[in-house]
DNA sequence: TCCCAAGTACTCGAAATCGAGTATTCGTTC
DNA sequence: GAACGAATACTCGATTTCGAGTACTTGGGA
């Protein structure tokens, strides 16, 4: 909603780490994976040193010391300021409370999908479904581990919530992959046929679109009320 | 999988459309809007000609003429390539076929819901299931409408898709929600204790973990197993 | 006929992003 | 005690990303 200073979520892993104590920053990156959050919020050290700057410059974090350890390099520790835990929960408020639109990478793929003869995406699909069960096994596996360990489902909420929707897009693409294949989704009529024309005919896709009756008939009345720049 | 010349999503949008027929970037930007495509792409102005530019550098796409409409600016108009339309198919069948590792916020903001009273969590989730039930029926909105112009399905799977993920969410909030409520969740005991004496002792949740069970006796004995660094 | 909102078609630069590289040190094995 | 891999602790800079701004034009109403 409101547009932060600092907007990568890795900022606001650091927020939450300093909120507990003061670290360094790569102390924070470690904590950040033995925690698991890394599973849940991206880390890359890159961004991580960016990010500890950005936050720095903006006073919601502050340089306390620099603490040379052994011969090791020297580490600046942080310490998180008050205008940086009212950053932090005013973030998680609005992570919690207010969903923001994401745009998932299959999204883009499905939207595109008439691109491809239905039998080539019916393919892709069954090997994303391969995949996806294989996420969704290895995540439950990581639950019952957890469960048979009696570590609070308080803790992992988040993984939770991330098998749910990979549950969710399991049952999507399995279902889309048995419409495809049986034929039952509407318009794969019109699509097949598009494709034998194209492979069979050598007639390029623009040209289809530019006279639909000539190449499809009446079949397919919708193609007159919608052509494709009207959606 | 493979790391793409140009991987701005809006790059795939822009192969697709220049697959169709050539056309100068604005008038791709209008065709992504007519379409509906930027429901499911990202489109942004400063990314669509900076994207442009590294396509046509990357041999993807090309110019082909600078047309000036009566007195508007000139403008650039772009064929794709061979190499553009064997671009577009690898990332076709990449998005359809193999899942990529996407980080939603909420997972960010379940992963520190323990940094929240219990009582403020299930507030704020209350509003994202209020928010959540809209968005849902406003696309099942949608879809009705395209069901009654025949609009076949094909063409707007992506839209199903996002209704799929987004009735997940809702289910798995929903759930939490009731859990914590209820007081079903566990560990949500330890969580409310814990806030009790943040609350009422001024203590910090630093200490707290320092020296757990001389604040939560041994009624939890997972802490000792489980400190907050070995998860 | 004048005005104004909406549409057209970009440009710009500040900030973010990222992966790969670097240099050191520690622990373990042979 | 030498060697080597893993861990520590970053740095670098080439791209990428984005939003906000700009400047013109067109159409429709008062």
């Amino acid at each position: 909603m409101v547009k932060r200073k600092v907007a990568n979520p890795l900022a606001f892993a650091v927020l939450g780490s300093l909120s507990e104590r003061q670290m360094h920053p790569y102390e924070i990156s470690t904590m950040l994976k033995t925690r698991g959050k890394d599973m849940s919020i991206k880390l890359n050290y890159g961004s991580l040193y960016s990010v500890v700057a950005a936050l720095e410059k903006n006073g919601y974090i502050e340089a306390v010391e620099t603490v040379r350890d052994g011969n090791r390099p020297e580490r600046t520790v942080y310490a998180i300021t008050e205008a940086g835990r009212a950053e932090f929960t005013d973030w998680l408020s609005e992570l919690l409370g207010s969903p923001e639109r994401e745009f998932s990478q299959l999204e883009a793929g499905l939207a595109y999908l008439p691109a491809f003869p239905p039998a080539r995406v019916a393919e892709l699909l069954e090997q994303r479904v391969q995949a996806l069960a294989a996420e969704v096994k290895q995540i439950e596996g990581t639950h019952a581990y957890m469960e048979s360990k009696q570590f609070p489902r308080i803790f992992w909420v988040e993984s939770e919530f991330r098998l749910a929707l990979v549950q969710a897009e399991l049952t999507y693409v399995r279902r889309l992959v048995r419409a495809i294949r049986t034929d039952a989704l509407e318009g794969s009529d019109f699509w097949r046929k598009g494709y034998e024309l194209v492979e069979k005919l050598g007639i390029t896709p623009a040209e289809l679109f530019k006279d639909p009756v000539k190449y499809f008939g009446e079949e397919f009345p919708w193609l007159q009320e919608f052509p494709p720049e009207t959606q």
